[in-house]
DNA sequence: AACTAAACATGAACTAAACTCATAACCAAC
DNA sequence: GTTGGTTATGAGTTTAGTTCATGTTTAGTT
């Protein structure tokens, strides 16, 4: 119905003025022209233009199309040119840093997929990962870095993969289990089992429990699946991303609780410098980890 | 080159996962889809996806364009429903103000084309100027606000229409022509013409001469014309956009001369409910706004 | 390794859409 | 009314898009 031949048809006109200069730019006919634009207005059933002035005088529904066509056609152009860079590529390593350790739950099949269509470039991340990675990519040592909180917005892009919510989990006899959701308070006194990363800087107290008084324990373990047997053997409780509870909690293995009435939602972005945003590497890259998103 | 079409068929293929589904959905038949999008990577010179896996493959190019799909299509479908709406529209009345006096040089002929298509609309813009039009526009007295400043953003859609600048004129022969431009200093001891709008919310102390010293003189005038008269005669110097300034400069009556060595540059906003945005109507005088803008 | 089912590719024939050409109609200015 | 510009229209032609019938590929099964 509406096509990108039309929306090229409206901003010219709009910046011609007429449909004889319009076909010119276009290399088409004015007859061509005239034809088109009926059978568009036919098809939408509206008039978009009166012809009787120099310049021609849009219609409402003709500014509509132009404010389509101005929104339209410079992403259209963008990815075409995108689409020719990324057939020949220098780039041949991506440097990329995780400051979420839950994530390479979905990352190595992402880079895996990745690698398919760019096999020359290695993907570096193997870094540890329970420091602040912002700096090193403004220093340029690091070209991407995956992570949950914006720093630095002026310097850097962050591109915004997905939203997940952080739940809480427990063993199924737990008491909490029974709970619809959990408070604050409701975690006083327990043992909370993380990956090892400072205190400040994990979800679960920089965004839930906050400045709410903290009694409990902390206890940090490297290996994710340890994790799910501790907690499932009554030694503590972990706050992890929905993504990674969901297979266990099928199984029983765990009950999952979501982190107060409305549960805690947060956002994932890949942080990189500002001018590779449009790197159509970087892009495929951004995309691959959207469409792997959460599996 | 790139069709709407195309990019319907990659989204689908997306959702899909294969040509044929893709197909059916579309109400195709699978070789069309076949043909379709060897053509079209044959004019882009790249493969879109591999289909051998089940779900089908992304290249990056691929995603690229799904991305691009991703971008377009609710737009194109927005402009579709709007379309449809404007052509029967219940609305009867716009109520205006105008925050900016100047602004009906172009504003008046704006109205008059805007309602060459919606004769029934009355535009009301005979509201008093010198006051504060957003409260109005927050209790439903009225619909749209002409202005530069951006209040309670929360509450209200702020629609950019275009920037100007804002310049200085004096007469030809003043001290201040020769200058390439203007300091809040040099204005020390003016006299500055303005419409009677209180000081404050006068653009040149506003955004000019801010805290600078002022020992001049202000004199308010209530008539566009007679400003120029004023400063052409060499009694005082006034602050106006450049749309007004133009045509009288280049008659030589006025000179005008950029405020700071980077001019002033004022956005024009026009301002109206959140629920209203979507409106075509409002997009329409918005649009005629932004065509006929500073002329 | 052979078989099968499902998915995709291909070429020829057909259809519908889009374009050109020639010409007519229209409008504004003189 | 004539002129110089514009847009509209109809018939004929070209091109792009579709279907149909059939061939090829692939993943999964025995």
């Amino acid at each position: 119905m509406i096509d990108i031949k039309h929306l090229k048809t409206i901003a010219t006109l709009k910046d011609t003025g007429s449909l004889v200069n319009t076909a010119r730019e276009l290399f088409l006919t004015q007859s061509a022209l005239s034809h088109q634009i009926k059978d568009l207005e036919n098809k939408l059933d509206c008039q978009l233009f009166e012809r009787k002035t120099q310049p021609v005088r849009f219609t409402p529904q003709g500014m509509l199309l132009l404010e389509l066509a101005n929104e339209v056609l410079p992403k259209v152009e963008a990815t075409k040119c995108r689409l020719k860079e990324s057939l020949n590529q220098p780039i041949s390593q991506l440097r990329l840093s995780v400051e979420c350790h839950a994530c390479f739950h979905w990352l190595l099949p992402t880079i895996k997929e990745f690698n398919n269509f760019w096999p020359d470039i290695k993907i570096d991340y193997e870094r540890g990962f329970s420091y602040d990675a912002i700096p090193d990519l403004l220093s340029d040592e690091l070209d991407l870095v995956l992570t949950s909180d914006i720093r630095e917005p002026d310097k850097l892009e962050y591109a915004h993969l997905f939203d997940f919510k952080l739940k809480l989990i427990v063993a199924p006899d737990h008491e909490l289990a029974k709970k619809a959701y959990v408070t604050a308070l409701d975690l006083k006194n327990e043992t909370i089992i993380s990956y090892p990363i400072p205190r400040e800087r994990q979800d679960i107290f920089k965004h839930f429990i906050q400045n709410a008084r903290f009694d409990g324990t902390l206890k940090n373990v490297d290996q994710g699946l340890l994790i799910f047997q501790l907690v499932s053997a009554g030694m503590g409780v972990a706050a992890l991303p929905d993504w990674l509870v969901t297979p266990y909690e099928s199984q029983g293995l765990i009950k999952s609780i979501p982190l107060g009435a409305l549960g805690l939602t947060r956002p994932m972005y890949l942080a990189m410098k500002k001018d590779m945003k449009d790197n159509p590497v970087y892009r495929h890259f951004l995309n691959t980890c959207k469409l792997n998103n959460g599996r």
